[in-house]
DNA sequence: TTGCAAAGCGGACCGTCGGTCCGTATTGTT
DNA sequence: AACAATACGGACCGACGGTCCGCTTTGCAA
């Protein structure tokens, strides 16, 4: 047992402090001045608490953008199809994808601040291992395809957070014509030809 | 004209800057630690000379990397097929992937520096918008593809300096490797099926 | 050649930010 | 009630990008 319960205080802060990053990243113009200091404040906290609890600016980060991904992840891993197991792979390919894509439409701040998070982000962080092996698995069950390794790693780059935000801010491009884009690209990438004239 | 020519001491600090800061960023582990007090020193600068011939950090690494793919530039406007104009357009739209792949494993530093120039990088970037039209253009010339938009975009994306990295760096895959695994997905995405059993 | 204004130089200086430190306050256990 | 152990929080630090301004260089023109 290495797990030792974290004191009343020490708990309520986590909480505050994670509550009001979520706050603070979800309407700034740029993650990048969302500073620690603004977050502390916000939570009503010393920088020293919110330093402890987290380690780093990325360990905040992070722990944001884990929690709130979870339900994702576990609808992938066992909730129903497409996005859970059991689906034809080229329906789950697409289905997790989407998801991925709306994911970060519905957090653009968080998925910024992630992949800006200095470093070779956001291939360093855990979850993106994660969600790379999946995909390769998956698509290793889609016949006809070679090198899912690096086709996993171009598919994910399609719906990297700086591009989302590109194309749907910056540009206005709606979220169902870009739910729509990717899936059509998607199809085309997994030999589905959309068959146009 | 608004043009003056600058003065001499000028040019010449100019040049010695822009050759110290490429050589800086070649040889780094990171595009983070190198400074630009560093880059001033490396060019025997005042820190103000730095700032004043190129505004800023960011301004620094845009006129390096400009410079570096100017040859590739050329070579896509005016040169031979299949990267020049007059290839058969899945051909150049490989071709081009390949040469931007290419460009990036031999400025690896440089490439990634742009792109970790914090803002909406690397959409913000002019010469972004220039391959993204060039591309698109070319798309368009393939039959049977729909949103060649969002197709430049993805194809792009798949050739992203930090992936990029993180397959030739952290992982070690070899460079024909990667362009042969670049080439196989390029060629998926253009339904030219590569027919496997 | 000399004079002189414009252009350029460079390093001391500044504001900000991520991160640390340590004296003080809170917890919860005996 | 007493006392560790744990956590608090804001003063503090070092680094970095960027600015400022007194001094030097340049090059034109008399």
């Amino acid at each position: 047992m290495t797990e030792r319960k974290p004191r009343k205080d020490a708990a309520r802060n986590r909480a505050a402090v994670l509550a009001a990053a979520d706050a603070l990243f979800t309407d700034c113009e740029s993650p990048e001045d969302v500073t620690m200091a603004d977050v502390a404040a916000a939570a009503g906290v010393g920088k020293g608490t919110l330093f402890r609890a987290f380690g780093d600016r990325v360990g905040l980060v992070k722990a944001l953008y884990e929690a709130r991904l979870e339900p994702i992840e576990r609808a992938v891993e066992t909730g129903p199809p497409p996005l859970g197991p059991g689906a034809e792979p080229q329906r789950r390919v697409s289905a997790l994808l989407d998801a991925l894509l709306c994911f970060k439409l519905d957090n653009r701040g968080l998925a910024l601040a992630l992949e800006a998070t200095g470093q070779d982000s956001p291939y360093g962080a855990r979850h993106y291992e994660h969600w790379h092996a999946l995909l390769r698995t998956v698509l290793e069950e889609v016949p006809g395809l070679g090198d899912e390794e690096f086709a996993a790693h171009a598919l994910l780059a399609a719906v990297r957070a700086d591009l989302v935000e590109h194309l749907a801010g910056r540009s206005g491009v709606p979220r169902e014509r870009m739910r729509a884009q990717l899936a059509d690209y998607t199809a085309r990438v997994l030999g589905t030809a959309p068959a146009r004239t």
